[in-house]
DNA sequence: ACCTGAACACCGTTCAAGT
DNA sequence: ACCTGAACACCGTTCAAGT
């Protein structure tokens, strides 16, 4: 720790929304919503808890605002590319939200949470905007969007918010073959009586990679919609 | 308030893990997660802290206590009825935890919670388990088990948590005709630029059943299971 | 306008002491 | 074995006061 000249080391730049969101953002990620509090955010900025709430009101919107920090960052990063097919787009936010979601486990319990809470966020309809855009693009007939759209945002947030459990056990260090394997040794040990198709797929828990279930998933969905609901003429 | 006798009220038959349990469910039903502390909890069994941490362990074990006990009601009430196709029974089960969650909207957080945490709780593996035997059923081919059930499991819930949104808002009292319209003009009302597709389905969302469209996209999964993984054989 | 820091009410949990 | 209740450390939030 280099002793401080006279300089006072100027605190980074002044205290901003901004400054706080990101400094929230890296506490989540090093101790989950439980490592969110006011003390620890004052340590991190060095200032006072007056100051923080100057800036933002309360933890809750705090938490918010980290939420969608992350989320929007994760879904602006997508695009680019040439234009694919429609079930190539949603392949892609899908897995752009399962990977911020990998990265940042406290974001599946959020999005839990900001979801079970009155009208809109600015969270949900983002996601909802950029999967349902590639819906239409499918050739889902018109009254068919909500459902067929809903149906695959509840899929993607339900699946991305049951793999943050991995994420949240392995860490960076555990190994991974190891934890399944573990994983998988517990479901064999579960009551042949009361869990005998658990036990059955102990061993595709075992060999089982995380993303590629995850698409699974997305197709079955979308196969589903556009073998109900088949494209009418031209979109 | 009858002024009590010596008798001394006999304290609802002493205290037990159940008896805790069950306020705390009471609890979080008045008031949500939130509502359910220690504090209250002692005013409600009339004891002291002591009394219940010599039953309990914590307040996340009291949390996920209570979380089992709901589920585990949720999936037993079903079965009794005739023998129907899978397809029935797993939309049976689905709607099971679908309505559990509809009166109890903060359980769609805490299976959020329990789920992205280490090794099974006792709530994933049941649920996992009632799918999985219908996916069985359905003669889907063994070594793709796994993966359809994780993806009805995970649609179930994903989609059960976010229709706690309308459970919580709504509560009992509030009118639901009401409550949609205004959610669909606010949809209305987002900008044309970053949500035209959102702005687009504003009035599907007046007119849609919770219920009816949760059923759609189980529909939509197994469609997509039954078409990309055909029956082989017997199963 | 922006920040400081003491203070308040409330929380989960512990533990010596009682029965 | 089961319960009591005071005590502890910690939390979110407020607010008079400073610059």
């Amino acid at each position: 720790m280099a002793t401080r000249t006279r300089q006072s080391q100027r605190r980074t730049e002044a205290l901003s929304r901004e400054r706080i969101v990101e400094a929230a953002v890296e506490l989540l990620d090093a101790a989950g919503a439980g490592g969110l509090t006011v003390r620890a955010l004052t340590e991190r900025l060095t200032t006072g808890p007056g100051a923080i709430y100057w800036h933002v009101g309360n933890r809750g919107e705090l938490l918010d605002a980290a939420t969608d920090a992350v989320v929007a960052a994760a879904l602006a990063t997508e695009s680019a590319e040439a234009p694919d097919t429609p079930q190539d787009e949603i392949r892609a936010v899908a897995l752009g939200l399962f990977d911020a979601i990998t990265e940042h486990p406290w974001l599946a319990t959020q999005l839990a949470m900001q979801l079970s809470r009155s009208p809109l966020g600015s969270v949900t309809p983002r996601i909802f905007e950029s999967i349902g855009q590639q819906v239409r693009a499918l050739g889902v007939p018109e009254r068919n969007w909500f459902t067929a759209t809903s149906a695959l945002v509840h899929y993607i947030l339900g699946a991305a918010g049951q793999n943050a459990a991995n994420a949240r056990v392995l860490g960076p260090d555990v190994d991974r073959a190891e934890f399944l394997a573990a994983a998988s040794r517990a479901w064999e040990e579960l009551d042949p009586e009361d869990y005998p198709f658990t036990r059955a797929v102990a061993d595709q828990v075992r060999e089982h990679d995380d993303r590629e279930q995850f698409l699974a998933g997305i197709d079955f969905v979308l196969t589903g919609i556009t073998t109900l609901h088949p494209p009418t003429g031209p979109q």
